[in-house]
DNA sequence: AATCTACATTATAATAATTCTAAACTATTG
DNA sequence: CAATAGTTTAGAATTATTATAATGTAGATT
């Protein structure tokens, strides 16, 4: 994972201007060894955690959607209530435990390639994701 | 697809009264040749156009999830700023034309099987849904 | 059929997530 | 270093959804 000075170059080149913000946001959100999913309020909480000055919640609300316009990070949709992010924005599937509402990524090797033998005239296919829905095993469950 | 007045003994098979406003939506959501998707909102438009008496809002929140429950519909998770239910409950994947904002379900025979090599220790799978993003497929789009 | 009770419906208020607004600020260009 | 175009901000507005509490109703009990 890239050294803090680095996002400033990284935010230029795919022209984003490199403000105060945008760069503690791309250290909080990158700056570690694992990719990870976050909802926006999980992500307000992080910053003001990590941070001595504030940032407004529409500003994290423009950087998060400008770094997903961007490619930096990718939308999940799981939950209709929530958005959840994720900062590995490969294309990859999910597991998504419903008791404890965690987004867990699957690797490639967890699920054989998708072939769709249906086409839609005019269309292109941007993406296939998988979501497998997973909860506790208990047999006595209702 | 079965006439009206089914409806009432369908409800109570599954323990939910049959209300006026519930047998309404059973018509409005049954009584038709193929199965669909809807938003709550669409189908507070459906209701209100199809009937004299209006239905309250919350009834129709109410409705939708009760229904959902014991197994009418199926939420189909998207977009994070909209719920979409589906009228088809069986298991099946759907593309969604991204833009019309449009939910079309697969067949069978669009995808095959899909097999989840990871196990999450203590946990059963519950679903396992493929969505297809497609767009319209113009070489001169940005 | 009158009464009871638990469940449903309703209008409205409340909440939550997100977007908008318009003024102040700042990175970049010339 | 001034101009300008993009950015941040607090707070208001909007949208989707859920909660509330009073009223209504289905089905059971008498």
């Amino acid at each position: 994972m890239p050294k803090n000075c680095n996002f400033i170059e990284k935010l230029r080149e795919v022209g984003l201007r490199p403000t105060k913000q945008r760069i503690k946001m791309c250290e909080v959100l990158y700056n570690r060894e694992k990719t990870f999913h976050f909802t926006i309020n999980d992500l307000v909480k992080m910053i003001s955690e990590k941070m001595n000055e504030k940032i407004s919640l529409a500003t994290v609300y423009n950087t998060v959607h400008a770094f997903e316009k961007k490619g930096y990070l990718k939308e999940i949709s799981i939950d209709s209530h929530k958005s959840y992010f994720d900062t590995n924005t490969s294309a990859h599937h999910h597991f998504f435990d419903e008791d404890t509402h965690e987004l867990i990524d699957c690797d490639e090797s967890d699920i054989d390639k998708i072939n769709i033998r249906k086409n839609i005239t005019g269309k292109k296919i941007n993406s296939v994701e998988v979501l497998v829905r997973v909860a506790s095993d208990n047999q006595n469950q209702k």
